[in-house]
DNA sequence: GCGGTATCGCAAATGATTCACGAAAGGAGT
DNA sequence: ACTCCTTTCGTGAATCATTTGCGATACCGC
């Protein structure tokens, strides 16, 4: 399912090199030359990103941002002149997600709008819940009954893979490739220690969620005893 | 209740064209031909808008930008010869709200006019609040505890950037594209003076807003501890 | 009792804060 | 246009704080 992307500017040539470099990417595009038909195709077509002219006839490029954004959430990255600071201050304030300063490499614009894309994608929060702990990867917040507590980064991500493998047993080698990848500078035991430090942290009265294996390694459970 | 223009302009041909458009849409418009009696119509007639030449006998356009700025809130068209980036620039720097390139379109300037009208009149002041903070976006002010608080244009957008991503844990990264963009002279360090120029500013005692994450970036959050 | 595990403390490394300096920009007054 | 003053802001050094690998020792489970 490809993504579709409106395109909004008035300079009917720009337009069509943009087009053309989007479809290329592989993405589904459409074009509107002035402010009023592009505001009538983006309601038409819901698209996934409106690329938007700052400047535009019968209906200004700032203007339109701020309709679009107060009718949906799609991402919207402006087309600026370039050295119009000012003008940029606006645009982004308005609610824009980038802007792209002309004259612009087209593909620049292609990475710029596949960042934005991937941002706003990513902007459901991901939360992992497991018993009485909660990790919201978005926040990087960590509750434990209900409590925040706060993790170091290392400790943040052995959890989350302690989570993301809850009532599964997990070797130190498993746990080391899957929370730092190979580029951990320690051997073997050095888990231990983030594991004491980590359970010093999320352990209640009757309830340690992390088990010792003997002789394995370690095991999340999420249920009380 | 018909909005008067007033066109300062001195190519007398394009002045009265202009005239026509915006007496067709309804404005009541005048026109001055040189810069002194631009002023004093503008002092004399107090217009709900300004269409001024960049380049006007007697006194200068950018120079009247700045008179007229001082003196009231009235929006500012400007109009400037093709090719004139630069000046561009100090137009819009001096506090113009809009610029149009000439030869333009007479459609085009009313329906910029309509635009900045639009937005200027609808003073939707923008406000965002969190915890003991508010952030005014139109009147660019800013609030801690009740008490107004001085920041500066990039204190601010950086302050800003934080409030729209509360309880978000933003890298360094993230922090410069998404408050100056692309265009950021610094390496990613330059952030950490700037965040604790604004700690100073918006922290009070018991309550400080914006959270080290180690190893990763910041968090803002609202809620006193 | 023995190999594996927990706990604690330390020190080195890494990251963050603070401070001061200087360049650059803006503004005021002449 | 020129000068002087102020503000802003990036940079780097010094200081401060946190993290974390690792060893020593005590403690378990089998």
């Amino acid at each position: 399912m490809s993504d579709t992307v409106l395109i909004i500017e008035d300079d009917v040539r720009i337009a069509n090199w943009v087009k053309v470099y989007f479809e290329r990417a592989g993405f589904s595009a459409q074009v509107a030359h002035d402010g009023e038909s592009g505001l009538a195709l983006a309601r038409y077509l819901a698209p996934d990103l409106v690329i938007l002219d700052l400047t535009l006839p019968r209906l200004d490029g700032v203007e339109l941002c701020g309709i679009l954004r107060r009718e949906s959430e799609v991402p919207i990255i402006m087309l600026t002149a370039r050295e119009a600071p000012a003008e940029r201050v606006i645009g982004l304030d308005i609610g824009a997600d980038d802007y792209i300063i002309k004259p612009f490499d087209p593909d620049e614009v292609i990475a710029r709008a596949e960042a934005v894309l991937r941002r706003v994608k990513g902007k459901v929060q991901r939360i992992l819940a497991r018993g009485h702990i909660t990790l919201n990867e978005t926040t990087r917040g960590v509750t434990v009954e209900g409590e925040p507590v706060t993790l170091s980064q290392a400790q943040f991500a052995l959890l989350s893979t302690f989570m993301r493998h809850t009532n599964q047993v997990l070797t130190r080698d498993q746990l080391i490739s899957l929370t730092f990848g190979h580029e951990f500078n320690g051997f073997d035991r050095a888990i231990d220690s983030q594991v004491a430090r980590l359970r010093k942290k999320i352990s209640r009265d009757g309830n340690r969620p992390i088990q010792t294996i003997y002789g394995v390694g370690y095991k999340f459970v999420a249920e009380r005893e």
